[in-house]
DNA sequence: TTAAATGCAAAAAGTTTGCACACGC
DNA sequence: GCGTGTGCAAACTTTTTGCATTTAA
């Protein structure tokens, strides 16, 4: 992979942000910087980065794809309101790990499971704070 | 809610099928029997009949919705290559239904938990077989 | 030097909306 | 008859692609 100041930029961008950046809000992010970049450039690029490892693509339900600066795995929590994407700073759950604690009274009908996806719900601070309103 | 033929034969259809279809999947078997309904209609009355709880909506990460005819809470595996979703016939995962177990050693980010989201992964049979060749 | 990356614009894919008309209750 | 629902077309949102040009190695 070659480096160029956009990969570069994107990247810098993404990891400065503790957020989970929808493509379009990082587009505007790296545009302060290089004002000529474009929204094509930031789509390559994450979904290069995302493949190679070094960063993380979250596909979260229903909306838009969201990055993740820190490649390790860990879990998330999104508003039900607002949509927004927090790290949870759990342990990976145990029971989970082994296929076998979820089949034991069910086949699998046919599918070999390669794992799964947990995604936590809740709502955020801001929009508790809204709904007290 | 006011019963009209489009929505009978959209819930009919889509109870008939064991499969989980994307909108236009069933659009197409609706249009056999109706051939004037409009793409339009199956989305408002898909939208509105998981509204009411009659159906359930499938918010599957990246593609397309998919809506399910049985309404009841249950477990579904997508198969990573060609985004096919069936039942997953296993009881619900015991530790996940008390929040207590998940933050044990981390708070919530301020975040009100509501619950989570479980996806199993796989691959289904056709795509095992289309593998081997 | 040359293959990979970029910018731009247009296309694609999925979903939603405005509006005039139709129809269930 | 009233108000919800429908068909149609157009708009919208997000993501992808073709192509000529630029650039890192």
């Amino acid at each position: 992979m070659r480096m160029t100041s956009q990969r570069e930029i994107i990247l810098e961008e993404l990891k400065n942000t503790d957020t989970h950046p929808t493509v379009d809000e990082l587009y505007f992010k790296v545009k302060k910087r290089l004002p000529r970049i474009s929204l094509a450039t930031v789509y390559r690029n994450l979904e290069k980065m995302s493949e190679l490892g070094i960063i993380q693509k979250i596909e979260t339900v229903g909306s838009q794809m969201r990055f993740d600066g820190n490649p390790e795995f860990h879990y998330h929590i999104r508003c039900i309101y607002c949509g927004k994407i927090d790290d949870l700073p759990i342990r990976p759950i145990e029971s989970l790990k082994d296929s076998r604690n979820v089949s034991l009274d069910g086949d699998l009908k046919n599918y070999k499971l390669v794992g799964f996806k947990l995604e936590f719900l809740g709502v955020c601070p801001e929009c508790q704070n809204k709904q007290k309103q």
